[in-house]
This record gives structure tokens, C-alpha cells and sequence, in this order.
DNA sequence: TTACTTAGTTGCACTATGCTCCTAAGTGTT
DNA sequence: AACACTTAGGAGCATAGTGCAACTAAGTAA
């Protein structure tokens, strides 16, 4: 006995970092409910041979932003009869990092950036599920590599490490982040380029190493290193 | 522009510890396609008011196996057209947790425990699924409070470490085992209970703390205490 | 009473983490 | 050219956390 068809959803959670604040990338909805409001970038699932939901956010995602996210990632699946007036729904959602360069607002009309800290409501349950992605980056954070994502290609440690600070929220020792690091194995020096252009001594630039650039993650299981060993 | 209907599931991955090996619930299945072969306990989502998947999984566990598992929670949503031959198919997949002797195969006709380490194949994608399940659970083992449901409700430090031990496989020492379940605090000693019958000195009894017992993992957020402080 | 077994603890060695201070390497100023 | 200033990066030590071994505690069996 198969179902009564089911609204079904993907939504996808874009963060990035301004200044030292994490922001969601917002989009005006053209379309009721809530129509001219901001809301998560989304859509209907349309089953594809070949393709599953970790693909179709990605395309959702490049085909509504112009963002290919190297980093995109399950969060989970929302449900309920609230969270949608037209009746009860599921929304199966994925959040990715991105460096805040490559968020053009050009390239995708009706754009916004807002910081998760001050956010207004939002249409839908949209609200608790960016709430619930922060979380997850909060808390992966403090143990893994995920925030090299909100970096661009190349990045010096004293600015991982601002990152890492403004997502967490506390100071970190430098030392102690340096020597972490080092552990997690995953950044490599790129030879001879230093950061130019500041009246001090200038900083290495680093890389992600090659095996971890442009990963998506598979079936919710992340592909970040982490600190264990 | 609604879309055409999807097949829309629920499954639950059903772990106890047997011996010293995790084991997950399978039923055998009175339907097509895969009739009369061992898989997940599942079932259509029907959209009800005032439930989402949580609700519907419980109660779909509870009427499946007759088990009320004080411990569920989302563990991701499964996509794709080869999972079902039925065509393009998401689960919304749960996992839960229970001491082995809640499960009475009496109650649940065509229930069968199998070991998660030598698992033969199963219909649809069930055994990436059941491997999805039991390395999160590994995974949150390693810092968290997890496996205390796994025991019944009174059991010792001895039997809770012997079943995190089962579960990470690997020896914990003892020392540093009980000192980390002192840190967690989720942990009370039952007055006067000592477990009896053994020749040598009894150990002190222990059940969870209150507030732990009997909660379901809202929104895939977990309830259980991890070693963050 | 003695041997045996497992529970639970104490103290120490070792490892990991954080902090302070030092040197390095650039720019700008005099 | 010399010096002040700033930030990068690292060395060495103090402190905290973890693991180990050896001990005491409390029961049964002979």
C-alpha cells in the first residue's frame, strides 16, 4: 500500500564568514508561501536516475547561487506538519562552507547574507534548522579541520586560526593550534609563497593537501580529518 | 509545481549487544519485493498531525518488534533509484539502542538478531545502512554516554565498561573508565544494591541519572552527555 | 583459616596541553 | 643605515590529563 504523495524537499544551509561572523546565504522566494521572503535555498525533489539528494543539493544549490560548495555535507531531515502550510512535509537538509569570495551576489539575484547570531525569523522552520546547522559546525569544529572550508584555496595559519576562533567564539593558544595542525596532517605549505603586502614579517601560505580538495561528503559521513589517531 | 510521488520510508537500525558482540533486529518480510527475506524494520511514512518521523518511527518500531527503545535518533536519509526496485526511493533512516533482553522474540514473530560484523547481505542498501548506524555509534562511543543504553537499567561498572569494550574493541583501563563515567555525571549509584551471586566481592549497582532516562533525540540532536565540560 | 577472585582506590610515570618568552622577518621612520 | 614597530613562528617549561601497577576490600569455596 503505497503512500498519498508526500511534499518532499531539499534544502541546503550555505555558510561563510564575514568579518569574524559565521552568515547563511538567504534567498528571496518568488514563489508562495511566504512569497518575497527569505528564505533557505531549496526545492522539490525531482528523482533521477544516477543521481541522489547529495547531488541534486549540489546542482540545487549551483543552479540557484552559482556556488559549487567543495564541501556539502547531510545535516538531517526535517518533518512535520508545521513547518509548511501546505500541509505535512519533509525536507531533507544538507549545509555547506564556503569562502565569503565566493559568494557573489551578482552572480545570484535575490541574495542575502545575514549572521546566524542575530537572525530575524525565517519562513518555514527555517530558523531551527540554520540553528541546527551552526551547531553542527560549532561542534565538528572543535574537534576536525571543517573550518579550512571557509578559507579560500590558499590561506596563512594566523588566519585559520581567526577562524577557527570566530566560529568557536573563544581564543585559541597558538601554539597549541599550531601543534593540532600539524597533527591532523591535512595542510601542506605552498613553496615560496609567502602573504605580501603588511608591514611585518609575512606569513606562509598553506593548502589544503590534495586529497582532501573538492570532496563532497558521502551519505553523511564526513571526510574531514579529525584529532583522533 | 508539486512533484510526482516518492517512495517515502522509515527504517530503524535496532542494536543490543549480545555476548560481546553488537547485533542488529532484522524481520522477515511478508511482502514484496524482497518477500520472505531478513530486513531493517520499516515502513511507509503516513503523514500524520502532530507527528514527524521520530513519532513515526518509534511507533512504527513499537508495533513491528513490540520494543519502546528509550534511546533513537535519526541517523541520515538514504536517496537514490538503486536502493528500491521499486524505483527512486529516500529513507529516513533511525537508529536505536536497547539492552539485549528487552528484545523477546515471542513478541515479534520473524525477528532474528544477527552480528553487525559478519553480516550477510540484505535487501535494498540495508547493510550500508546497518554499517552507517554501527559506525556512528562507534563513533560516539568514544566520547560519549552512549552505551550506557545498551545495559538494562541497573547494572554495574564492570558490565558497562565490558560493553564499551564490546563496542569499541578495544581493552579501556579501568581507572581512567571510571573516572571519565564520574566526569560524564550522568550516573548515580542505586542505594545498597550490590550484584549478588558471583564468588568474589559484589560490585555496586548504577542506573542513569533522571534526567537521561527514557528520552528520544530531538531533531537528531543527541541527549547524551559527552565528555566536553 | 586460607586461597582465590573480582571490585574499587591510591600514587606515580608519562603524555599532552597551555603559557611565557624569545627570535625572525618584514615595513616605516628618522 | 639604524632603529622602532608589528606580526610570524618556535623553544622551553609549568600544569593538567591519562594510563599503569600495585594495593586494599569484600565476597565465595575448600
Amino acid at each position: 500500500m503505497p503512500q498519498k504523495p508526500i511534499i518532499c524537499t531539499i534544502d541546503v544551509v550555505l555558510l561563510c564568514l564575514q568579518g569574524s561572523a559565521l552568515h547563511v546565504a538567504l534567498l528571496k522566494r518568488d514563489k508562495p508561501p511566504f512569497e518575497g521572503g527569505y528564505a533557505l535555498p531549496g526545492g522539490f525533489i525531482h528523482p533521477e536516475e544516477d543521481a541522489d539528494t547529495l547531488d541534486a543539493a549540489a546542482r540545487m544549490l549551483n543552479e540557484k547561487t552559482g556556488i559549487a560548495s567543495p564541501y556539502l555535507e547531510q545535516l538531517c531531515t526535517f518533518s512535520g506538519a508545521a513547518r509548511d502550510p501546505r500541509g505535512w512535509s519533509i525536507s531533507i537538509v544538507y549545509y555547506a562552507l564556503v569562502p565569503a569570495e565566493l559568494i557573489k551576489p551578482d552572480r545570484a539575484p535575490g541574495l542575502q547574507l545575514q549572521p546566524v547570531d542575530q537572525l530575524r525569523t525565517l519562513p518555514f522552520d527555517h530558523k531551527e534548522i540554520v540553528l541546527a546547522a551552526v551547531e553542527r559546525v560549532r561542534s565538528k569544529s572543535s574537534y576536525s579541520s571543517l573550518p579550512v572550508y571557509l578559507c579560500g584555496e590558499q590561506f596563512t595559519l594566523p588566519r585559520l586560526q581567526a577562524v577557527y576562533e570566530a566560529i568557536l567564539g573563544e581564543p585559541i593558544n597558538k601554539v597549541s593550534f599550531r601543534r593540532k595542525m600539524d597533527e591532523l596532517d591535512m595542510l601542506e605549505p605552498v613553496e615560496g609563497a609567502l602573504e605580501a603586502g603588511r608591514a611585518n614579517r609575512p606569513a606562509q601560505l598553506y593548502r589544503l593537501k590534495n586529497q582532501y580538495r573538492n570532496r563532497l561528503s558521502l551519505s553523511g559521513r564526513a571526510m574531514t580529518a579529525n584529532s583522533d589517531h
